[in-house]
RNA sequence: GGGACUAUGGUGAAGAGGUUAUCACAGCGCUCUGUGGCAGCGCGGUCACGGGUUCGAUUCCCGUUAGUCCCCCCA
């Protein structure tokens, strides 16, 4: 084998990154905003595995939907199994709900998750093949209170970050019932005006008649104008329910877009889609947070019929805006206000027992054992900001003292080294 | 799957067909093993890879790879 002048480095695969220490302080912050609202509104944080069976997603997600088709990381186990990385939340969810017999629970059974999804397509700003979401399930509960609180909460989630310059944009497609009905007829429209749609289209009309409506291409919005309407095919039902969805917006003061041509590219939805998109589309101009009801899911997956709703929020897209916004975000370590110093080989071993008292105390205490220079070391300190330095040499070590520095004005004083936490705990307190 | 742009120390930049490849910041080391903010000096790049044009290419051309962005689709 050739030897290597140089040693080939390695980068993250495509489309996946390294989250920084920098950066963990967003992270932290979304985080903290999302799973604290969520908590207080009943949901339970559920983990679950990152693989789950192919099929799953087949199933649940749709098996020509671009997600499945296209994106899914798959692997064949030792034992045969095919398994793929998920690429959303939901259907594991279910899953989940389901074997684990949450039927038998109070119900609606409310869940949240905070994970990494996989989809293998072309990344892009606001896009990436590994990334993140924070999601809301409500399992067990059909009536409209829940698309409701759903929305409330996301809304309250996304303004609790500070964002600001958010439209939520919301429609409903109908349910088995009425939906049929709807397809035929916009099946039928398109059909017959073939030549003025764009070639993608032409496909879509036979496969995913739906996607025709939020085609961006200047004929086929044309065309769109005078396509039929799903509100004109709901059902009583369905009607009533996104009436009574606004109605809770409208009282709850959360200003919402209704588009008519608003569809989801997953298959299991039903009734209410929605989705919440920055203003700003020159910098941002993919959503935040989407979701909507999926009725049919639960029993799609095997289950008895089960109504559900539910979103997930994109936390790089949300970072994404909140750098973007120059929000003000808190620090995520605490800045320590304490550093110690040593010198000389006795000092250096009796200063991690020493570090670990001052920590003990709840004191934000920093070091740098590898290295011997006094200088060094008060240089460190000083980047750093602290207070005090604390000072102990070999003479200190051997007197079972230690130096106490204020940096601010370079007094120093002397203390016994069991008197060394009181002392700081006492300093700290004034001011 | 289609398209556009980019590639120079860790980061951000500058550069010209021939220089020892420049600067700032960061890192490390030394001046300096008992006292921080300052200063000085040093270390670190096969200028992404491969090929072509040329006396000579890091610079021009082609290809590859990677990254970024756009379409598609989506969080």
């Amino acid at each position: 084998m050739a030897i290597a002048k140089k040693s080939k480095t390695f980068q993250a695969p495509k489309g996946m990154h390294d989250i920084l220490p920098e950066d963990q302080k967003y992270w932290r912050y979304v985080a903290k905003k999302a799973e604290s609202l969520l908590e207080d509104y009943g949901f339970e944080k559920i983990e679950t595995p990152v693989l789950e069976s192919t099929d799953l997603f087949r199933r649940g997600v749709g098996e020509e939907t671009d997600i499945v088709s296209k994106e899914i990381y798959t692997l064949k186990t030792k034992g045969g199994d095919e398994l793929t990385l998920r690429p959303e939340g939901t259907a594991p969810t279910v899953r989940a709900y389901l074997e684990h017999g949450m039927q038998v629970r109070p119900q609606p059974v409310k869940l949240f998750y905070n994970a990494s999804m996989f989809r293998h397509d072309q990344p892009q700003k606001g896009r990436y093949r590994q990334f993140h979401q924070i999601g809301a399930e409500t399992l067990g509960d059909a009536s409209e209170i829940v698309d409701a609180e759903l929305l409330f909460l996301a809304h309250k989630i996304i303004e609790s970050m500070g964002i600001k310059g958010h439209t939520l944009t919301i429609n409903t497609i109908g349910d088995q019932n009425c939906r049929p009905a709807y397809l035929k007829s916009l099946r039928d429209y398109y059909k017959s005006r073939a030549k003025k749609i764009c070639a993608q289209c032409r496909v879509r009309t036979k496969e995913n008649i739906l996607r025709v409506l939020d085609c961006k291409e200047e004929i086929c919005r044309e065309v769109r104008k005078e396509a039929p309407q799903i509100m004109d095919y709901l059902d009583g039902e369905c009607k009533n329910h996104f009436k009574h969805v606004l109605e809770f917006l409208d009282e709850a003061q959360i200003p919402y877009l209704i588009d008519p041509y608003l569809v989801r590219g997953l298959d299991y939805y039903t009734r209410t889609v929605f989705e919440f998109l920055p203003d700003d589309q020159t910098t941002n101009r993919s959503s935040l947070l989407s979701g909507g009801r999926y009725d049919r899911l639960v029993d799609l997956l095997g289950g008895q019929r089960t109504p559900a709703a539910g979103w997930a929020m994109g936390l790089e897209r949300v970072i994404e805006v909140l750098k973007d916004q120059q929000t003000n975000v808190p620090e995520a370590g605490l800045k320590p206000k304490v550093f110690l110093v040593q010198l000389g080989e006795v000092a250096k071993r009796r200063s991690l027992l020493l570090f670990e008292d001052i920590r003990r105390a709840g004191i934000e205490v920093k070091s740098s054992l590898g290295r011997d220079s006094i200088k060094a070391q008060l240089r460190i300190a000083h980047r750093l900001g602290v207070r005090f330095a604390l000072i102990f040499g070999q003479q200190e070590a051997i007197d079972k003292t230690v130096i106490i520095r204020e940096m601010d004005t370079g007094v120093q004083e002397t203390v016994p080294v069991e008197k060394i936490v009181d002392e700081l705990k006492k300093r700290l307190k004034k001011s």
